[in-house]
DNA sequence: CTTGCGCACAAGCCCCACGTGGACGTGGG
């Protein structure tokens, strides 16, 4: 929804120079908060009344207000009046790592910085270094994130991220003394971007571990190294493979910060709790510990004695819980909370059996998107099978692209029928696993599909997915979608946006329309495991559950490989707490063909 | 600026490591 982006990015601007000009830290943190509750909304917010825009959680008079100004006016006068006070490119040296609000407004008024160019320049000729607190180390560290700022501060995909965490963790586990080690951060909470690597250990050798890890291969800079927390950027190329280092310095690529923790063992599941966040979910557990009589932080939950300002573990306080996750939530009497799940959207909320219930790895045992040489896979039916029966599923849908994505190599009506043929007799010869014939169809821009109903009709599996005209207005692909789901022989919306992950914003669909056109019609909304697409996105796959539509977790398989990218899948259906018997791939075979069939009766 | 309690106003988001410089800003979740 362009709509809720535009309002979204503007009230972060405005939280952004409120903070530069020193008002209110209250009046900042709410634009901030309703900057990220009208990201995460699925409704289109130019289509509420000020009191369903009330209602919002986050939103007030003020806030209402400003929704429908932009609505009406396609401005915010309070963002442009802002905008005449802060040089722009302000906002862009506030972005860079190392500096805040203070500095920068100091860099300001003291030094009439106004841009990145002039940060630059009071660095090159030494007038930085004469504005309070700016030491050696901080200046070196503000330059060399100037220097990686191609990549510094920016979010690489979670599949990208998540290769290079299991080999820190691999590399750190190696060393002598190392007890335990685990990524944590936004990439254990499965976010689709990750920001930086957050990597947790217990080691009986600390020295030595923070020398592994700021000398281990990739490592082009460290940025800090203490006694419990060391921080280095990464060269990128890791991850492909490149693993042996020898980098010069004019090879420097795209990098990403590495943080390593050391904690002691008794504070292992406080310490993985805090550095998994997410920070407003760690803010929800600290309130909510004062108000139980405890105080909560990294090395544990304390009973709380508010006579003196030094943390309690320093004053040997026991603490009441914090060698395990379980422990701290338990004595905080709520479920564990699975980490995905961790972003205060109301996962305070959920029982022990709903947090018990959303769907995991093993659960997934069926693939309903997947392409064979026929189109544009890579594999023949018997190897698209035969690998899904590796991985323990029951069933496989072979569903090759239709004929208007000729690129992809869609397949003509009779090419399709021939196809057919072959996929039922490889599913009479396969032993073990039930192979489906299915098409990808598209959906054409007016919600039309690429197959008439009669060709429809002879598949199992239908996926209808969008894959040409992305850049349509959201209302025109609101309908388009709905049209495509009212179709009776469409089972799966196929990834819904058609987003590309840094490279494609995709549909802008009223996704609450959808959603209920789903629920409605009882079409199973996909989300594409793909890492580059993750769509359906977390904040839409939480809207539809709470609205009880099914959930497709499909791999979109053109090459063996391809099966791993379930992992990421299930996190993203895992951060919208899919519960299992929503997950139409999680379902016994008996009860997903009666569903593919009862959809048609 | 929002929320909650109650119709005008108070309270709101925590707790720690690091670097700099001696108390504070930043970044971490």
């Amino acid at each position: 929804m362009a709509f809720n982006k535009d309002l979204a990015s503007r009230l972060e601007e405005m939280a952004a120079m409120l903070e530069l000009l020193g008002e209110n830290r209250f009046r900042v943190n709410a634009h901030a908060k309703a900057a990220r509750v009208v990201r995460d909304q699925t409704r289109d917010l130019s289509t509420l009344d000020a009191d369903e825009l009330k209602a919002i959680d986050g939103i007030g008079k003020g806030m209402a207000e400003r929704v429908a100004e932009l609505r009406d006016t396609g401005e915010i006068a309070d963002h442009d009046e802002l905008l005449d006070r802060v040089p722009g490119g302000l906002l862009d040296v506030l972005e860079v790592p190392g500096l805040g609000p203070k500095t920068v407004k100091l860099m300001w008024d003291d030094l009439g910085i106004i841009d990145i160019a002039g940060l630059k320049a009071a660095i090159e000729d030494g007038s930085l270094a004469k504005l309070p607190r700016m030491g050696a180390k901080t200046i070196e560290n503000i330059r060399s994130s100037l220097a990686f700022a191609a990549s510094a501060g920016k979010r690489v995909p979670m599949g990208v991220a998540m290769p290079i965490a299991e080999r820190i963790v691999a590399h750190v586990r190696a060393v002598d003394g190392v007890t335990r080690c685990e990524y944590a951060g936004s990439l254990r909470r499965g976010k689709d971007t990750i920001g930086d690597l957050d990597v947790l250990c217990v080691a009986e050798d600390g020295e030595a571990v923070r020398e592994a890890f700021c000398t281990m291969p990739g490592v082009v800079d460290v940025i800090a190294r203490g006694d419990t927390k060391c921080s280095v950027r990464l060269k990128m190329e890791w991850d492909l493979g490149r693993w042996s280092g020898a980098l010069s310095e004019d090879d420097l690529g795209p990098t990403i910060q590495a943080d390593l923790r050391l904690v002691p063992a008794a504070s292992w599941g406080a310490a993985l709790m805090y550095f998994t966040g997410s920070k407003e979910h760690n803010v929800r557990l600290r309130e909510r510990s004062l108000k139980m009589g405890y105080t909560l932080n990294e090395y544990g939950l304390f009973p709380e004695d508010t006579t003196t300002d030094e943390p309690p573990q320093k004053r040997g306080v026991e603490a009441v819980a914090g060698e395990s996750e379980s422990e701290v939530y338990g004595k905080l009497e709520l479920a564990w909370i699975p980490a995905e799940a961790r972003e205060d959207r109301g996962e305070l909320e959920m029982t022990q059996d709903e947090a018990e219930y959303i769907v995991e790895l093993a659960d997934i045992k069926s693939e309903l998107h997947a392409h064979t040489t026929a189109s544009d896979g890579k594999m023949s039916i018997e190897e698209l099978a035969e690998a899904a029966q590796e991985r323990g599923f029951h069933t496989i849908a072979v569903t090759d692209h239709s004929r208007s994505s000729a690129i992809a190599g869609g397949l003509e009506v009779d090419r399709l029928m021939e196809h057919i043929e072959a996929v039922k007799a490889a599913d009479r010869k396969a032993k073990g696993i039930r192979i489906l014939c299915g098409s990808e169809v598209d959906i054409l821009a007016d919600g039309s599909l690429d197959y008439d109903d009669d060709v429809l009709a002879q598949l199992d599996v239908v996926v209808a997915s969008p894959h040409a005209a992305l850049k349509q207005e959201g209302e025109v692909a609101t309908k388009r979608l709905i049209r495509a789901m009212e179709n009776r022989y469409v089972h799966v919306l196929g990834h819904p946006t058609g987003r590309l992950i840094g490279r494609r914003e995709g549909l802008q669909p009223d996704m609450s329309a959808v959603i209920a056109a789903a629920v409605e019609h009882g079409v199973a909304l996909e989300i594409n495991a793909h890492w580059m697409r993750l769509d359906l996105r977390d904040s839409h796959v939480l809207a539809a559950v709470q609205a009880g539509a099914n959930i497709a977790i499909d791999c979109d398989v053109h090459h063996p490989d391809d099966y791993d990218n379930l992992r990421y899948g299930v996190l993203t259906a895992r951060r919208g707490r899919v519960p299992r018997g929503l997950c139409v791939n999680a379902w016994p075979a008996r009860k997903l063909l009666k569903w593919l069939k009862a959809r048609r009766a």
